[in-house]
DNA sequence: TTGACATTTCGCGAAATAGCTAATAAGCGT
DNA sequence: ACGCTTATTAGCTATTTCGCGAAATGTCAA
């Protein structure tokens, strides 16, 4: 069984990644594209918000290279780059209903 | 295939977990606290912090369900509650490596 | 080039988060 | 009860994040 040694030094960059999943918007937005890519006028509708918000979301998931765009003409396509995150909702989901709230 | 359906309902309480993780600080507890349970103090020397700053993560932590704790005399042992928490490393690791940060 | 459309960047105020010190609570030994 | 230790809560300030509208960027078509 191989153990799970993390260096201290990535923290900060592993932080980033769980940071960018901690908002329920673009918790949606990663749901979302798990089914395919989408433009960000899709995803603006999806949540909800102002495309500037949206796209700044995006940003964030791009940043921390949880998604990858893909520019074509005037539009820009999103897509999860690691599909493994979705993993991670199942386990999320075991934590909450451990408590049942 | 499962597909994994998420409840838009439960992406306020599934993004909390999340952003109970992204902290630097607090990813560090996890990491040591997958190694078996701790006392407040032994975390607070491990991160580096006042005893109040690690107990108010801790309460996060335990807020989103990831944590629990147990009164022993005057510490408080802190243990992990969800093993698959550490399956997210695994990934995150996978996230980061794609792009050479 | 002009106009329409899609997206991003900027600048702002409001809200949340982080970390400290001081204060409070609770257990243990004497 | 008293002092010592451990931990949590409260109060405060500094920093970050959020979401909007306005402005800038970029692309295509006429």
């Amino acid at each position: 069984m191989a153990r799970i040694q993390l260096k201290p030094v990535h923290f900060k960059a592993q932080a980033q990644v769980f940071k960018a999943l901690g908002h329920p918007g673009r918790l949606l937005i990663v749901d979302e594209l798990s089914r395919g890519e989408r433009c960000v006028c899709d995803l603006a509708a999806l949540v909800g918000s102002e495309m500037p918000t949206v796209s700044r979301h995006l940003s964030i998931l791009k940043n921390a290279g949880i998604v990858d765009d893909d520019k074509r003409g005037t539009q820009v396509f999103y897509r999860l780059m690691t599909p493994c995150v979705m993993n991670f909702f199942k386990c999320v989901s075991a934590v909450r209903n451990r408590e049942g709230a």
